[in-house]
DNA sequence: CCGCATACTGTATGAACATACAGTTACGCA
DNA sequence: TGCGTAACTGTATGTTCATACAGTATGCGG
C-alpha cells in the first residue's frame, strides 16, 4: 500500500527526506509548495494526506513539521515498566530499535526488555529484547507479556481446565497460577539480542 | 565553548536529541517547558538561547522547531566553484560531510574537494579533500585556498621580498607570480582521502 | 459520457510557535 | 555589599503553520 506512489508523490516523499536530512526536520506545507511552485499549500497538505493514505507518512495533527517517515518510524523500546503506567507510556520508552514490525509474524508492535531469568530454559535471557504483539488473546501454550496488578511478567500461558497458570522456563521458579485480574498484554512474536549480550 | 554547559543547559541539550530520535523533529518551546516542568516556555527559549551562544546548536529564526545540533552540523563540502560565484555559495555544495571542525587547528570551516595533480607533491592528490580555515590571512610557505579572478586554486604562498607566488607541488606546473587581484579566501588545515581513492 | 482520482489555485481561520519585555530568586565573584 | 549570571514566572504580540472549504483542469476506467 506504501509503494503504489504516484510519480508526484514519489518526489514529494523525496523532498521529505532530504529537508529532513538538510534542515534536520521535516518541511512545512509552504516549504513544500515553495520547492515546487505551487501557488497554493494546499497542494501541498493534499499530497501529504495522500501520502498519509497510503501509509508512506504518518502526519502528527496540528504539529509544527509534524510529517514522520513510517521507513524511519521503528519500533518503540519498551524498558521497566513503571507501577500503574501503561506499557506504552512515553515514560517507559528507552528509545526506537530502527525494525521492521513485519519482520516477526504476527507484526510486533513494540520491544520489552527482559529482566531476570525466568525464561532461560525459552532461549530468552536477561537484557534479551523480546518483540511483543498486542493483543490480549492468547492460547495455551504460547508466551504472552501479561500483567498481574502492577507488575509486567513474560510468561509461557498454560490453561489446564479452567486453571489459567503463567509458567517460568526455569525450575528455579514455580509456576503462578492466577488468581486475581490477569491481563494480557501481548504475545511473544520475537526475540533481539544485542551482541555485547551473547 | 561549546563545552562548559551548565548542568541544566546540559539536561536540554540531551533533551533536544531525545526529541530528534524519537519525534524525528526538534522540540518547541512548549514542548521544552512541558518536559521540565516550566511554567513559562521563556524559559526555554532562554536556555536555548544560551545554548546557541556556547555555540552547541544553532537556532533558525521564526521557524517553528527551528533548533539545529551543531554535533551533526557536519561541514559543507565544495565541489567545483562556479565562475564568479562566492566559494560558500549553496550551488557549489556538493552537501555536508559529518565531521567535528575541531578535528583541526585551526578549526576547519568547510571541505573543498581538490581537482588536478599541482599539488601531488604535498600529498594533496585529485579527488582529496582539504580541510579549509576561512581566512584572508596566510603566511609564506603555508598551502592556501586563493581566487584569482575567477578561478579558486589550492597552492603554497611565498613571499619573495615584496613579490608573492603561488608555488604548485608539482615539478610539471610553473609557479605563479601574482600579478592582479589576489583574494586568499582560507587555509589548508587538514585532508580527508576517501578510501575508495587510495 | 459520467464519475472519480490526481493535481492543482485561491481564500480563510484558528491554533501552534517563536520571541520580546518586565520581574523574581539564588549563587558565586570581586 | 554589590554585580553579573543562571534559572526561572508571567504576560504579550505577531507570525508561522496546519488545515478546512470551494473551485478548476486533466486523464482514466466503466
Amino acid at each position: 500500500m506504501a509503494d503504489d506512489l504516484t510519480p508526484r508523490q514519489r518526489e514529494i516523499l523525496d523532498f521529505i527526506r532530504n529537508t529532513l536530512e538538510v534542515l534536520g526536520a521535516p518541511p512545512t506545507r509552504a516549504e513544500i509548495a515553495g520547492a515546487f511552485g505551487f501557488a497554493s499549500h494546499n497542494a501541498a497538505e493534499e499530497h501529504l494526506k495522500a501520502l498519509a493514505k497510503k501509509g508512506a507518512i504518518v502526519l502528527d495533527p496540528r504539529s509544527a513539521r509534524g510529517i514522520r517517515l513510517v521507513e524511519q518510524l521503528g519500533l518503540p523500546l519498551i524498558g521497566s515498566v513503571a507501577a500503574g503506567s501503561p506499557l506504552l507510556a512515553v515514560e517507559n520508552q528507552l528509545g526506537r530499535v530502527q525494525l521492521a514490525p513485519q519482520l516477526f509474524s504476527p507484526r510486533a508492535d513494540y520491544l520489552l526488555q527482559v529482566r531476570g531469568n525466568s525464561m532461560t530454559g525459552a532461549g530468552i535471557l536477561d537484557g534479551d529484547l523480546l518483540a511483543v504483539h498486542k493483543t490480549t488473546e492468547a492460547r495455551s501454550g504460547q508466551i504472552v507479556v501479561a500483567r498481574l496488578g502492577d507488575e509486567v511478567t513474560v510468561k509461557r500461558l498454560r490453561r489446564r481446565g479452567s486453571r489459567i497458570e503463567l509458567v517460568a522456563e526455569n525450575p528455579d521458579y514455580a509456576p503462578i497460577v492466577v488468581a486475581g485480574p490477569l491481563a494480557i498484554e501481548g504475545l511473544a512474536v520475537g526475540l533481539i539480542r544485542n551482541g555485547s549480550a551473547l
